[in-house]
Order: structure tokens, then sequence, then C-alpha cells
RNA sequence: GCGAUAGUAGCUCAGUGGUAGAGCCCCAGAUUGUGGUUCUGGUUGUCGCGGGUUCAAACCCCGUCUAUCGCCCCA
């Protein structure tokens, strides 16, 4: 008889979650629920299988390549999805009539990607989604900022962890379009761009003349790539320009929220995406160690992309793989292993209905109770209690039950206050 | 998809052809009423998996899986 062998491990790129791994993801997730919340966005959710029709609609038929995509028994053509956003267009467009604009919705979605992974991306993640749909004031992006601001504070994380960069794409497009840089080739520039501080020099005006560009125009975008502050990026824009007149009120706007602290104007900030229209906006560690924390900005084209009614947007996106990985890097553990509860047990088999007492009655006064299933030794069951996540252990001997009452005991402190046994009040 | 490196106890790792090891953890006892100290004893094991070479493989060879890093790509 030989049982065919199976691996114990998950799916390459796939992840368990074991309890220890549970406390650190709630406390991430809770993070995210409760600044979305704090900031009036409301959640909502959506089938994780897609069709595939709509997931290639954005990024263009290639894309499948990346996508977990099957048929159905039906022939239909269905994929998981690899990102949240074209089912909100979706969802909005199906209701646009009836929706109350600007609407502010979140969610977690987990999302599925078949590629190759590196640290800090696997083929399954959980991702914050926040959008402001309806709005074209800036007061859209600094709703989601703020929002991302908090929760990031409420992760543990200071200012001095991470940077938020921000850059208007309306600013490149004017100034590559002043350098006599045609539209067909910006996306090939904003290529070359995003590469800055991971390849060098060369290698990016190599890029630039295999896309065709004349000698002048390469230098003006090696310009732009010099470009370190908005100031400077003012000069090469003039006065008019309507793209630094928005990231001078993004600023000024930061300044009320308490954020400004963390953002940075950075030109080299391009989110390779094609549906950008505005600002973007891509938050890292200090130390630049680790992958974007968050990145989004504002969209404007959409709805349209599935054939709804031209509509502002204002998003972003936030993975839980990079920041735990941050999470683990700056933080000491301290923060992920808050205890809570009580843990109750008991000498001897006579104790054991004593012992349920005790805990329905913590119980039934929302507190959450691990009772022990059989009799402990005091040392078997103190060593248990210690390893637990237990706050409180509450242990019941022959003496406890005689005298009314037994010790409750604070495992982190190890100090003991009574606790009455018999009555239920 | 390509390249490099790695995989041995729960964890960190040593072992480079000849009886699978150390530290920490864990378990039991000292201690039939209290978990961070001490002492004594004990288990640590599909050596990632499968095949090959060999008298003999954790070690050499081939394949494969997984992880990490780089390329690519993005969230």
């Amino acid at each position: 008889m030989n049982k065919p062998k199976t691996s114990f491990a998950p799916p390459r790129g796939m992840r368990d979650f074991y309890p220890a791994d549970m406390r650190q993801r709630n406390l991430v997730f809770d993070a995210w629920r409760g600044a979305a919340l704090a900031y009036g966005f409301e959640p909502y959710d959506a089938c994780v299988v897609e069709s595939l029709d709509l997931l290639q609609r954005k990024s263009g038929e290639e894309v499948a390549e990346q996508i977990y995509h099957f048929e159905d028994k039906s022939g239909r053509r269905l994929a998981l999805r690899p990102e949240m956003t074209p089912t909100l267009a979706r969802m909005i467009a199906a209701r646009q009539g009836a929706l109350k604009f600007p609407l502010k919705w979140f969610t977690l979605a987990q999302c599925f990607r078949y590629e190759r992974m590196t640290r800090g991306r696997k083929r399954e993640h959980y991702q914050w989604n926040l959008d402001i749909v309806g709005e074209a004031a800036l007061s859209a992006e600094l709703e989601i900022l703020a929002a991302a601001v908090a929760a990031l504070k409420a992760m543990g994380l200071t200012d001095k962890i991470y940077n938020i960069h921000v850059n208007n794409r309306a600013l490149l497009a004017e100034l590559l379009a002043k350098s006599g840089i045609s539209e067909n080739h910006h996306a090939a520039v904003f290529l070359a761009l995003d590469k800055r501080g991971k390849t060098g020099d060369d290698e990016i005006k190599a890029l630039l003349e295999k896309e065709g560009l004349p000698a002048q125009a390469i230098t003006e975008t090696f310009n732009l790539l010099a470009v370190e502050s908005l100031e400077q990026a003012a000069e090469l824009a003039g006065p008019e320009s309507p793209a630094i007149a928005a990231l001078k009120e993004l600023f000024e706007l930061a300044e009320i929220y308490g954020i400004s602290a963390n953002l940075r104007f950075d030109i080299s900030v391009i989110r390779g995406l094609a549906y950008y229209t505005g600002i973007v906006f891509e938050a890292f560690d200090a130390k630049r160690q680790f992958r974007a924390i968050f990145g989004g900005g504002r969209y404007d084209n959409l709805l349209t992309a599935v054939g709804g009614a031209p509509t502002p947007a204002v998003g972003l996106g936030f993975g839980d793989v990079v920041i735990m990985e941050i999470i683990n890097e700056y933080q000491s553990a301290t923060e992920a292993d808050k205890r809570n509860g009580v843990i109750v047990g008991y000498m001897f088999p006579e104790q054991r209905c004593s012992a349920m007492r005790l805990a329905d009655s913590l119980r039934s006064q929302r507190c959450n109770v691990d009772l022990m299933l059989t009799a402990l030794k005091p040392k078997q069951f103190f060593t248990r209690a210690g390893n637990s996540s237990a706050a409180e252990a509450v242990f019941i001997g022959p003496d406890d039950v005689e005298r009314g009452f037994a010790y409750r005991k604070d495992l982190a402190t190890r100090h003991q206050r009574e606790i009455a046994l018999s009555g239920r009040t």
C-alpha cells in the first residue's frame, strides 16, 4: 500500500495563514477598515471570478498571460481578478443612474496574478482599494492620501519610516510637449523615467534612442530627470501651468491634513499604467529597501473604458505583502501580540463544572474565554497559558471551589486578584 | 519565461562518500497549587521530493518542487 505523496506546501505563490499569521494579517486589515470608515468610505465587495473579457478590455490581450483564467463547463471565459479596478468600474457603470456621486467606496480584495514572484510579491495577495468616483476636485486626492496615512499610523508606523512620492502626469505631458515630443512617444518616455534609480543613464538613453527620439529631445528628457523640486518644475512648466497649480494646491491642503511631512514631489513617479491622467503617488519605506507600499492616482477615464459615462475618479491600491514585511522589519513584535481574553483551567475532573460555569459567566460578559478541555497540572496549565494569546489565566483547584473564589492572574504582570466562582452576576 | 544561490530537528545552522550533530525550543522529573531562574533526564529527523552512480549518498550526477536574489513585469 503506497499512498501517493502529497506536498504539504501550498501551490506556488499561494499562502496559508496559520493563527500566528492571522494575528499579523488582522492587524493590517483592522487598520485598513478603521481608516476607511474614519474617512467616510463605504465598504463594498464583489465576486473574485470575473469575465476574462472585462479584465482584458482595460489592458489589452497580452494581459491574459498574467491572469489565472479558465473556461467553465459552458465555455464561458473566466478569470480570477488580478485587481479590483475593472470590477469597480463595472459595478458603478451598471448603476450609474441610481448612484449618488461622488461615492467613496473601499474593499479588501483578494487578487491573483500569474507571474514570477520576488520578495514582496506573491501570486495571490490582499489589496485595500480606496476609490472616490465622481469628483474632480483635489479634495478627493487628499482624502485618500490622508486615509492611507491614518492606516499606516494605526499599524504603528511613524512618519519617519515612509515617504509618499507625488507627481502629476499632466505636468509630464506638459513638459514633454514643450520639448517637442509628440504624444505618441510619451508612453516610452514615461517608461524610461520610471527606470530612474534602477538602471543607468546610458541604458535609459539607449531606450529613448530606440524609440526614435531626436538627440535634442533626449537631452530635454534628461533635463526632466534632473528636476528635483517643485520650484524647478514650475520654472520649466511656466507660470500658467495648471499641473503645477494642482501640485501646489495639493501640498497646501496636505499641510492642513497634517500629512505634508510625508509628501515629496518626485518627478520619477509615473505609475506605469496607461490610464492615469493627473496626480499620481507612490509610498516607499524611507530606506527604499522594499517595493512600493501603496500607489494610486487620478484616472478620469475609468468608466469610459467599460462603456460608462465620463466620470472623474481617484483611487489607491495598498497590498498586504509589502506592508507586512515592513512591519516585521521596522517594528518590534510587541504591537502584534496584544494579549486578549482569559484562559481557564482546572486541576482535577471534580473542578470541571466550576470551570465551565466560570467560563460561561465570563463569556456572557463578552469576554473571550479559552476553557481547557481536560484537567491539567498547574505547571502544564500555566506554561500553556503563558504561551497562549490570553491576557489572564484562572486556574481552579479543590481549595478554590471550597473557598468560593479563585485567582485571576494577569499573564504579563503576574499579578493576581480574586474572582468569585459560584455567583453568576 | 531566463539566470544564480539555497533547502538537514519546531527555529538558527554544522556536517562535502563511511553509525545524522550542536545551540535554542519542546517534554518529563526535582516540585499532587502557579509559566521568564536553576539542576537532571528525554524526543528531536519523509537530510525538500524522485531517480541514477557506488560495497556504501545528507554529500557526487540527472530531473523536479519550493524559497531568495537579479532580468522581465507590475499590484
